[in-house]
DNA sequence: ATTTGACATGTAAAAAAAGACATGTCAAGG
DNA sequence: CCTTGACATGTCTTTTTTTACATGTCAAAT
Protein backbone atom coordinates (compact mmCIF):
# COMPACT_ATOMS: atom_id res chain seq x y z
CA UNK A 1 0.00 0.00 0.00
CA UNK A 2 2.14 2.83 -1.47
CA UNK A 3 -0.76 4.92 -1.51
CA UNK A 4 -0.99 6.11 1.96
CA UNK A 5 3.20 6.83 1.39
CA UNK A 6 2.71 8.89 -1.75
CA UNK A 7 0.38 11.01 -0.42
CA UNK A 8 2.18 11.49 2.94
CA UNK A 9 5.02 12.46 0.54
CA UNK A 10 3.39 15.09 -1.23
CA UNK A 11 1.81 16.49 1.99
CA UNK A 12 5.49 16.71 3.29
CA UNK A 13 6.36 19.40 0.96
CA UNK A 14 3.47 21.48 1.63
CA UNK A 15 -0.08 21.41 2.95
CA UNK A 16 -2.92 20.75 0.81
CA UNK A 17 -6.49 19.50 -0.38
CA UNK A 18 -7.16 16.04 -1.38
CA UNK A 19 -8.50 18.05 -5.10
CA UNK A 20 -4.73 19.40 -5.01
CA UNK A 21 -3.34 15.36 -4.50
CA UNK A 22 -5.53 14.42 -6.94
CA UNK A 23 -3.85 16.95 -9.68
CA UNK A 24 -0.82 15.94 -8.89
CA UNK A 25 -1.41 12.62 -9.44
CA UNK A 26 -3.24 12.84 -12.86
CA UNK A 27 -0.46 15.26 -14.33
CA UNK A 28 3.01 13.32 -13.00
CA UNK A 29 3.37 11.00 -10.20
CA UNK A 30 0.38 8.94 -11.63
CA UNK A 31 2.79 7.54 -14.52
CA UNK A 32 4.56 6.02 -11.44
CA UNK A 33 1.84 5.12 -9.11
CA UNK A 34 -1.57 5.87 -10.84
CA UNK A 35 -4.65 6.86 -8.12
CA UNK A 36 -8.35 7.85 -8.57
CA UNK A 37 -9.85 10.67 -6.36
CA UNK A 38 -11.81 8.49 -4.63
CA UNK A 39 -9.30 6.60 -3.32
CA UNK A 40 -7.58 9.42 -2.24
CA UNK A 41 -10.05 10.85 -0.28
CA UNK A 42 -10.64 7.59 1.26
CA UNK A 43 -7.26 7.39 2.52
CA UNK A 44 -7.05 10.68 3.57
CA UNK A 45 -9.83 9.87 5.90
CA UNK A 46 -7.79 6.79 6.97
CA UNK A 47 -4.75 8.92 7.41
CA UNK A 48 -6.62 11.08 9.96
CA UNK A 49 -8.15 8.34 11.64
CA UNK A 50 -4.31 7.55 12.24
CA UNK A 51 -3.21 10.71 13.36
CA UNK A 52 -0.57 10.56 10.33
CA UNK A 53 -1.81 13.86 8.97
CA UNK A 54 -4.46 16.70 10.18
CA UNK A 55 -7.05 18.33 8.98
CA UNK A 56 -5.31 21.63 8.87
CA UNK A 57 -7.74 24.51 7.26
CA UNK A 58 -10.66 25.12 4.89
CA UNK A 59 -11.03 26.65 1.92
CA UNK A 60 -13.35 27.96 -0.68
CA UNK A 61 -15.92 25.49 -2.15
CA UNK A 62 -15.67 22.80 1.25
CA UNK A 63 -12.00 22.65 0.65
CA UNK A 64 -9.95 20.95 3.01
CA UNK A 65 -6.56 21.34 3.43
CA UNK A 66 -4.02 18.55 5.36
CA UNK A 67 -0.79 18.62 6.94
CA UNK A 68 1.33 16.00 7.73
CA UNK A 69 1.85 15.12 11.42
CA UNK A 70 5.06 14.70 13.16
CA UNK A 71 3.56 11.20 13.51
CA UNK A 72 2.90 10.89 9.73
CA UNK A 73 6.65 12.26 9.23
CA UNK A 74 8.34 9.41 10.85
CA UNK A 75 5.99 6.76 9.38
CA UNK A 76 6.86 8.14 5.81
CA UNK A 77 10.81 8.25 6.94
CA UNK A 78 9.89 4.42 8.25
CA UNK A 79 8.75 3.84 4.58
CA UNK A 80 11.68 5.52 2.91
CA UNK A 81 14.31 3.26 4.33
CA UNK A 82 12.68 0.27 4.71
CA UNK A 83 14.45 -2.38 2.41
CA UNK A 84 12.20 -3.59 -0.40
CA UNK A 85 11.54 -7.68 -0.86
CA UNK A 86 11.55 -8.36 -4.76
CA UNK A 87 7.89 -8.17 -4.91
CA UNK A 88 8.03 -4.69 -3.76
CA UNK A 89 10.71 -4.04 -6.33
CA UNK A 90 8.70 -5.30 -8.98
CA UNK A 91 7.02 -3.07 -11.71
CA UNK A 92 3.96 -3.10 -12.83
CA UNK A 93 4.06 -1.86 -16.88
CA UNK A 94 1.36 -2.94 -19.74
CA UNK A 95 3.00 -1.43 -22.71
CA UNK A 96 6.45 -3.57 -21.66
CA UNK A 97 4.06 -6.24 -21.49
CA UNK A 98 2.62 -6.35 -25.10
CA UNK A 99 6.31 -5.58 -26.20
CA UNK A 100 7.30 -8.77 -25.08
CA UNK A 101 4.48 -10.57 -26.80
CA UNK A 102 4.48 -8.43 -30.32
CA UNK A 103 6.02 -11.20 -32.06
CA UNK A 104 2.56 -13.24 -31.96
CA UNK A 105 1.48 -10.07 -35.01
CA UNK A 106 1.77 -10.75 -38.37
CA UNK A 107 3.38 -8.50 -40.43
CA UNK A 108 0.94 -5.22 -41.04
CA UNK A 109 -0.11 -5.08 -37.19
CA UNK A 110 3.13 -6.07 -36.04
CA UNK A 111 4.44 -3.14 -38.19
CA UNK A 112 1.58 -0.43 -37.12
CA UNK A 113 1.80 -1.11 -33.71
CA UNK A 114 5.69 -1.17 -33.37
CA UNK A 115 5.51 2.19 -35.22
CA UNK A 116 2.91 3.40 -33.00
CA UNK A 117 4.54 2.51 -30.16
CA UNK A 118 7.95 4.22 -31.37
CA UNK A 119 6.04 7.53 -31.80
CA UNK A 120 4.15 7.83 -28.72
CA UNK A 121 7.49 6.69 -26.97
CA UNK A 122 9.30 9.54 -28.55
CA UNK A 123 6.45 11.77 -27.91
CA UNK A 124 6.67 10.93 -24.31
CA UNK A 125 10.47 11.84 -23.90
CA UNK A 126 9.77 14.91 -25.66
CA UNK A 127 7.01 15.75 -23.34
CA UNK A 128 9.41 15.40 -20.12
CA UNK A 129 11.87 17.26 -21.27
CA UNK A 130 9.74 20.13 -21.91
CA UNK A 131 8.13 19.32 -18.17
CA UNK A 132 11.78 19.25 -16.64
CA UNK A 133 12.05 22.54 -18.09
CA UNK A 134 9.62 24.12 -16.57
CA UNK A 135 10.78 22.86 -12.79
CA UNK A 136 12.33 25.88 -10.78
CA UNK A 137 16.79 25.26 -10.76
CA UNK A 138 16.88 25.92 -7.07
CA UNK A 139 19.20 23.65 -5.86
CA UNK A 140 18.31 24.93 -2.20
CA UNK A 141 14.98 22.45 -2.93
CA UNK A 142 15.85 18.92 -2.39
CA UNK A 143 11.68 18.23 -2.98
CA UNK A 144 12.89 19.43 -6.73
CA UNK A 145 16.36 17.74 -7.04
CA UNK A 146 13.76 14.13 -6.18
CA UNK A 147 11.38 15.35 -8.96
CA UNK A 148 14.06 15.76 -11.16
CA UNK A 149 15.85 12.63 -10.75
CA UNK A 150 12.75 10.74 -11.24
CA UNK A 151 11.80 12.67 -14.56
CA UNK A 152 15.38 11.39 -15.48
CA UNK A 153 14.58 8.13 -15.21
CA UNK A 154 11.78 8.28 -16.87
CA UNK A 155 12.87 9.78 -19.69
CA UNK A 156 15.69 6.91 -20.46
CA UNK A 157 12.68 4.34 -20.05
CA UNK A 158 10.60 6.10 -22.45
CA UNK A 159 14.00 6.57 -24.62
CA UNK A 160 14.28 2.80 -23.98
CA UNK A 161 10.74 2.07 -25.50
CA UNK A 162 11.10 3.94 -28.72
CA UNK A 163 14.47 2.45 -29.54
CA UNK A 164 13.20 -1.25 -28.50
CA UNK A 165 10.33 -0.66 -30.99
CA UNK A 166 12.42 0.76 -33.79
CA UNK A 167 14.92 -2.07 -33.39
CA UNK A 168 11.95 -4.16 -33.10
CA UNK A 169 10.70 -3.32 -36.55
CA UNK A 170 13.64 -4.41 -38.39
CA UNK A 171 14.38 -7.40 -36.12
CA UNK A 172 11.40 -9.41 -36.00
CA UNK A 173 10.39 -12.02 -38.73
CA UNK A 174 8.36 -11.46 -40.95
CA UNK A 175 5.75 -13.83 -40.68
CA UNK A 176 4.26 -14.23 -37.19
CA UNK A 177 7.47 -15.88 -36.22
CA UNK A 178 7.90 -18.83 -37.95
CA UNK A 179 11.43 -17.90 -40.88
CA UNK A 180 14.09 -14.81 -40.56
CA UNK A 181 14.07 -11.60 -42.21
CA UNK A 182 16.34 -12.79 -45.01
CA UNK A 183 19.80 -14.51 -45.91
CA UNK B 1 -6.74 -7.18 -16.53
CA UNK B 2 -3.77 -8.28 -18.46
CA UNK B 3 -2.85 -11.05 -16.34
CA UNK B 4 -5.13 -13.28 -18.97
CA UNK B 5 -3.25 -11.76 -21.59
CA UNK B 6 0.34 -12.53 -19.95
CA UNK B 7 -0.69 -16.24 -19.80
CA UNK B 8 -2.26 -16.36 -23.55
CA UNK B 9 0.86 -15.05 -25.24
CA UNK B 10 3.23 -17.48 -23.07
CA UNK B 11 0.99 -20.09 -24.31
CA UNK B 12 0.90 -18.84 -27.42
CA UNK B 13 4.69 -19.78 -27.76
CA UNK B 14 3.97 -23.60 -26.41
CA UNK B 15 1.46 -25.14 -24.49
CA UNK B 16 2.42 -25.53 -20.32
CA UNK B 17 1.18 -26.00 -17.23
CA UNK B 18 0.06 -23.64 -14.47
CA UNK B 19 3.56 -24.60 -12.49
CA UNK B 20 5.14 -23.30 -15.77
CA UNK B 21 3.31 -20.12 -16.43
CA UNK B 22 4.48 -19.71 -12.34
CA UNK B 23 8.09 -20.03 -12.56
CA UNK B 24 8.10 -18.04 -16.07
CA UNK B 25 6.37 -15.18 -13.87
CA UNK B 26 8.77 -15.74 -11.28
CA UNK B 27 12.26 -15.31 -12.36
CA UNK B 28 11.60 -13.14 -15.64
CA UNK B 29 8.17 -11.70 -16.54
CA UNK B 30 6.93 -10.86 -13.11
CA UNK B 31 9.61 -8.04 -13.04
CA UNK B 32 6.90 -6.31 -15.36
CA UNK B 33 4.13 -8.19 -14.32
CA UNK B 34 3.71 -9.57 -10.70
CA UNK B 35 1.50 -12.21 -10.84
CA UNK B 36 1.11 -15.18 -7.76
CA UNK B 37 0.57 -18.83 -8.60
CA UNK B 38 -2.85 -18.61 -7.09
CA UNK B 39 -3.93 -16.21 -9.90
CA UNK B 40 -2.95 -18.12 -12.79
CA UNK B 41 -5.10 -20.91 -11.23
CA UNK B 42 -7.91 -19.21 -10.96
CA UNK B 43 -7.36 -17.86 -14.56
CA UNK B 44 -6.80 -20.59 -16.40
CA UNK B 45 -10.29 -21.85 -14.85
CA UNK B 46 -11.69 -18.97 -16.62
CA UNK B 47 -9.66 -19.15 -20.16
CA UNK B 48 -10.70 -22.43 -20.26
CA UNK B 49 -14.37 -22.01 -19.51
CA UNK B 50 -14.02 -19.02 -21.97
CA UNK B 51 -12.84 -21.09 -24.90
CA UNK B 52 -9.40 -19.18 -24.85
CA UNK B 53 -7.67 -21.71 -23.89
CA UNK B 54 -7.85 -25.76 -23.29
CA UNK B 55 -6.80 -28.29 -21.68
CA UNK B 56 -4.28 -30.25 -23.93
CA UNK B 57 -2.29 -33.04 -22.00
CA UNK B 58 -1.59 -34.11 -18.85
CA UNK B 59 1.50 -34.72 -16.78
CA UNK B 60 3.29 -36.25 -14.11
CA UNK B 61 1.81 -35.23 -10.72
CA UNK B 62 -1.23 -33.77 -11.53
CA UNK B 63 0.24 -31.65 -13.70
CA UNK B 64 -2.02 -29.63 -16.34
CA UNK B 65 -1.24 -28.79 -19.54
CA UNK B 66 -2.65 -26.01 -21.75
CA UNK B 67 -2.60 -24.80 -25.58
CA UNK B 68 -4.47 -22.02 -26.46
CA UNK B 69 -7.14 -21.71 -29.10
CA UNK B 70 -7.69 -20.13 -31.87
CA UNK B 71 -10.06 -17.71 -29.97
CA UNK B 72 -7.25 -17.31 -27.53
CA UNK B 73 -5.10 -16.63 -30.35
CA UNK B 74 -7.65 -13.96 -32.11
CA UNK B 75 -8.34 -12.51 -28.54
CA UNK B 76 -4.50 -11.69 -27.32
CA UNK B 77 -4.05 -10.50 -31.24
CA UNK B 78 -6.90 -7.55 -30.58
CA UNK B 79 -5.21 -6.84 -27.21
CA UNK B 80 -1.89 -6.41 -28.53
CA UNK B 81 -3.39 -4.27 -31.45
CA UNK B 82 -5.73 -2.61 -29.25
CA UNK B 83 -4.53 1.13 -28.30
CA UNK B 84 -4.00 2.05 -24.85
CA UNK B 85 -5.00 4.79 -23.17
CA UNK B 86 -2.90 7.20 -20.49
CA UNK B 87 -4.41 4.58 -17.47
CA UNK B 88 -3.22 1.78 -19.48
CA UNK B 89 0.21 3.39 -19.82
CA UNK B 90 1.10 4.02 -16.39
CA UNK B 91 3.51 2.15 -14.86
CA UNK B 92 3.52 1.09 -11.10
CA UNK B 93 7.15 1.42 -10.10
CA UNK B 94 7.64 1.42 -6.14
CA UNK B 95 11.44 2.35 -6.19
CA UNK B 96 10.88 5.28 -8.32
CA UNK B 97 7.95 6.44 -6.43
CA UNK B 98 10.25 6.15 -3.34
CA UNK B 99 13.30 8.03 -4.99
CA UNK B 100 10.95 11.19 -5.63
CA UNK B 101 10.90 11.32 -1.67
CA UNK B 102 14.08 10.77 -0.79
CA UNK B 103 14.28 14.46 -0.39
CA UNK B 104 12.13 14.06 3.15
CA UNK B 105 15.16 12.26 4.43
CA UNK B 106 17.75 13.73 6.83
CA UNK B 107 21.43 13.28 5.32
CA UNK B 108 22.56 9.65 7.58
CA UNK B 109 19.66 8.11 6.19
CA UNK B 110 20.07 9.87 2.66
CA UNK B 111 23.15 8.88 1.84
CA UNK B 112 22.59 5.28 3.43
CA UNK B 113 19.10 4.26 1.05
CA UNK B 114 20.99 6.06 -2.14
CA UNK B 115 23.59 4.32 -2.05
CA UNK B 116 21.77 0.68 -1.13
CA UNK B 117 19.80 1.82 -4.36
CA UNK B 118 22.56 2.44 -6.30
CA UNK B 119 24.62 -0.76 -5.50
CA UNK B 120 21.32 -2.90 -5.98
CA UNK B 121 20.16 -1.09 -10.03
CA UNK B 122 23.84 -2.09 -10.83
CA UNK B 123 23.37 -5.43 -10.10
CA UNK B 124 19.74 -5.67 -11.29
CA UNK B 125 21.41 -4.15 -14.51
CA UNK B 126 24.68 -7.04 -14.20
CA UNK B 127 21.85 -9.51 -13.85
CA UNK B 128 20.02 -8.66 -16.93
CA UNK B 129 23.09 -9.13 -18.99
CA UNK B 130 24.11 -12.23 -17.74
CA UNK B 131 20.27 -13.12 -18.54
CA UNK B 132 20.42 -11.79 -21.97
CA UNK B 133 23.59 -13.84 -22.56
CA UNK B 134 22.17 -17.05 -22.01
CA UNK B 135 19.45 -16.42 -24.26
CA UNK B 136 19.83 -17.82 -27.82
CA UNK B 137 20.78 -15.98 -30.81
CA UNK B 138 17.82 -17.58 -33.34
CA UNK B 139 16.87 -14.43 -35.35
CA UNK B 140 13.91 -17.52 -36.47
CA UNK B 141 12.53 -16.97 -33.53
CA UNK B 142 10.68 -13.87 -32.94
CA UNK B 143 9.51 -15.12 -29.39
CA UNK B 144 13.32 -14.15 -28.52
CA UNK B 145 13.60 -11.26 -30.03
CA UNK B 146 10.71 -9.78 -28.17
CA UNK B 147 11.75 -11.00 -25.13
CA UNK B 148 15.63 -9.56 -25.90
CA UNK B 149 13.87 -5.82 -26.81
CA UNK B 150 12.22 -6.25 -23.16
CA UNK B 151 15.95 -7.17 -21.91
CA UNK B 152 17.01 -4.14 -23.32
CA UNK B 153 14.44 -2.08 -22.16
CA UNK B 154 14.77 -3.05 -18.38
CA UNK B 155 18.24 -2.73 -18.62
CA UNK B 156 18.07 0.93 -19.37
CA UNK B 157 15.63 1.22 -16.28
CA UNK B 158 17.89 -0.50 -13.96
CA UNK B 159 20.91 1.48 -15.46
CA UNK B 160 18.89 4.79 -14.89
CA UNK B 161 17.89 4.01 -11.45
CA UNK B 162 21.74 3.61 -10.52
CA UNK B 163 22.49 6.59 -12.10
CA UNK B 164 19.99 8.73 -10.61
CA UNK B 165 20.72 7.54 -7.21
CA UNK B 166 23.99 8.11 -7.47
CA UNK B 167 23.16 11.54 -9.07
CA UNK B 168 20.71 12.29 -5.61
CA UNK B 169 23.96 11.61 -3.69
CA UNK B 170 25.91 14.60 -4.46
CA UNK B 171 23.34 17.06 -5.34
CA UNK B 172 21.10 16.79 -2.79
CA UNK B 173 21.07 18.87 0.35
CA UNK B 174 22.48 17.54 3.44
CA UNK B 175 19.82 18.49 5.76
CA UNK B 176 16.64 17.74 4.71
CA UNK B 177 15.86 20.03 2.26
CA UNK B 178 16.52 23.52 4.19
CA UNK B 179 20.19 24.10 1.88
CA UNK B 180 21.97 23.63 -0.27
CA UNK B 181 25.10 21.53 -0.06
CA UNK B 182 27.56 24.40 -0.16
CA UNK B 183 28.33 27.67 -2.11
C1' DA C 1 -30.81 34.98 -15.23
C1' DT C 2 -28.91 30.78 -16.57
C1' DT C 3 -25.84 27.78 -18.29
C1' DT C 4 -21.33 25.93 -18.61
C1' DG C 5 -17.31 24.18 -16.73
C1' DA C 6 -13.66 23.84 -13.47
C1' DC C 7 -13.58 23.17 -8.55
C1' DA C 8 -14.32 19.98 -4.65
C1' DT C 9 -15.64 15.88 -1.95
C1' DG C 10 -17.56 11.89 -1.23
C1' DT C 11 -20.25 6.61 -1.20
C1' DA C 12 -21.23 1.93 -2.93
C1' DA C 13 -20.47 -1.97 -5.52
C1' DA C 14 -17.57 -4.84 -8.35
C1' DA C 15 -13.20 -6.57 -9.86
C1' DA C 16 -8.44 -7.69 -9.17
C1' DA C 17 -4.57 -8.82 -6.37
C1' DA C 18 -2.33 -10.33 -2.11
C1' DG C 19 -1.86 -13.37 1.77
C1' DA C 20 -2.83 -17.34 4.26
C1' DC C 21 -4.04 -21.93 4.25
C1' DA C 22 -4.47 -26.63 2.41
C1' DT C 23 -3.42 -30.95 -0.02
C1' DG C 24 -1.18 -34.29 -2.51
C1' DT C 25 2.97 -36.42 -5.76
C1' DC C 26 7.31 -38.13 -6.66
C1' DA C 27 12.54 -38.62 -6.50
C1' DA C 28 16.74 -38.72 -4.02
C1' DG C 29 19.42 -39.33 0.03
C1' DG C 30 20.13 -41.00 4.54
C1' DC D 1 11.76 -47.05 5.35
C1' DC D 2 11.47 -42.32 6.13
C1' DT D 3 12.38 -37.66 5.56
C1' DT D 4 13.28 -33.74 2.83
C1' DG D 5 12.44 -30.81 -0.86
C1' DA D 6 11.02 -29.62 -5.41
C1' DC D 7 6.89 -30.39 -8.01
C1' DA D 8 1.97 -29.26 -8.64
C1' DT D 9 -2.72 -27.49 -7.91
C1' DG D 10 -5.98 -25.46 -5.62
C1' DT D 11 -9.49 -22.58 -1.91
C1' DC D 12 -10.68 -18.85 1.19
C1' DT D 13 -10.31 -14.33 3.19
C1' DT D 14 -8.76 -9.73 3.18
C1' DT D 15 -6.97 -5.73 1.05
C1' DT D 16 -6.55 -2.74 -2.77
C1' DT D 17 -8.11 -0.88 -6.98
C1' DT D 18 -11.56 0.30 -10.33
C1' DT D 19 -15.96 1.79 -11.90
C1' DA D 20 -20.08 3.97 -11.39
C1' DC D 21 -22.86 6.91 -9.00
C1' DA D 22 -23.83 11.17 -6.34
C1' DT D 23 -23.83 15.95 -4.63
C1' DG D 24 -22.78 20.55 -4.21
C1' DT D 25 -19.85 25.40 -5.01
C1' DC D 26 -18.45 29.27 -7.42
C1' DA D 27 -16.86 32.26 -11.47
C1' DA D 28 -17.34 33.60 -16.10
C1' DA D 29 -19.67 33.92 -20.29
C1' DT D 30 -24.01 34.25 -22.76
Amino acid sequence: MSLRHALLGLLAEAPMSGYDLTKRFEHSLGRVWPVRHNQIYTELKALQDEGLIELSDYGPRGRKIYAITQAGLGEIRRWLTEPLDAAARSMRFEPLLRLGFVWILEENDLQSVLAAEEDHYRQQAAWLDEMMATLPDLDSDGSIASRRAVARVGKALYGAMAEAAAALRDTLPSDGGRAGPEA
